[in-house]
DNA sequence: AACGCAATAT
DNA sequence: CATATTGCGT
């Protein structure tokens, strides 16, 4: 094993697995913050967190494919609903403009891999810069850690049993909404907290546990002789 | 309460 | 730009 590690394609990733940590500054409020709940850093959608959560959404159909589910079966610690809320709209949206026909990318598109996509990692090896806007500013963001691994499929259940649950229901044929302009500035509100703690506890220099594996089905290689399945 | 969506803020 | 946040209507 001399010098030679380059990570082949996927393997090993740097992906939400440990994140640094890397406080960030916000205007933290004079007050005492105690038990706040602590203000997460920007969640950065790596792209298997994207694939988890294309995995979900796929796995658990459309129709099921609401929040709660989702984030539940993504397992990834310190996810929020409200994260995958924002990113499900997005990722409705990106379907509705132009899911993916093939030739329907504005420009450029490279192909993708077909088995894996994977591979990205959060921060480049080179050390180029290219990309991305001049504004961003540092801010470094990290946190979610990610696990979840295997799930099995099909694992959770959310409302099946015993409850009722609703299911989905089906949208609203309206469309007039939308009317609140208002807004702006204005409110004095105050909220923050400072400290550096970190809701998701899990990315931190103190635990070392389920780390390592998670991806999902794109690890079924296995067993070099010959092993029957599916 | 939870979801969906658009406006809006960072 | 990508996300988060917020407001409103289901």
């Amino acid at each position: 094993m001399t010098g030679s590690m380059g990570c082949p394609p996927m393997s090993c990733y740097s992906g939400p697995a440990d994140y640094s940590q890397m406080v960030q500054q916000q205007q933290d409020d004079a007050d005492d913050n105690q038990a706040r709940a602590l203000k997460r850093p920007r969640l950065v959608w790596t792209p298997a967190l994207h694939a988890l959560f294309e995995e979900a959404v796929g796995k658990l159909g459309l129709d099921k494919a609401v929040p709660k589910t989702i984030m539940q079966m993504m397992n990834v610690e310190g996810l929020t609903r409200e994260n995958v809320a924002s990113h499900l709209q997005k990722y409705r949206l990106s379907l509705k403009k132009g899911g993916e026909p093939d030739g329907a990318k504005p420009a450029g598109a490279s192909s993708a891999a077909a088995t894996a996509a994977e591979g990205g990692d959060a921060t480049n090896s080179g050390g180029e810069k290219t990309q991305q806007q001049q504004q961003q500013d540092e801010e470094a963001t990290a946190g979610a850690s990610a696990a979840a691994a295997e799930s099995g499929d099909g694992g959770s259940g959310s409302c099946g049993g015993g409850g009722g649950c609703s299911s989905s229901d089906g949208q609203e044929g309206g469309s007039s909404r939308r009317a609140r302009p208002g807004k702006s500035a204005a409110g004095a509100d105050a909220a923050a907290d400072g400290a550096a703690g970190d809701t998701g506890a899990a990315l931190q220099p103190a635990k070392q546990r389920e780390e390592q594996q998670q991806q999902q089905e794109a690890q079924e290689q296995q067993a070099p002789a010959a092993m029957d399945a599916e």
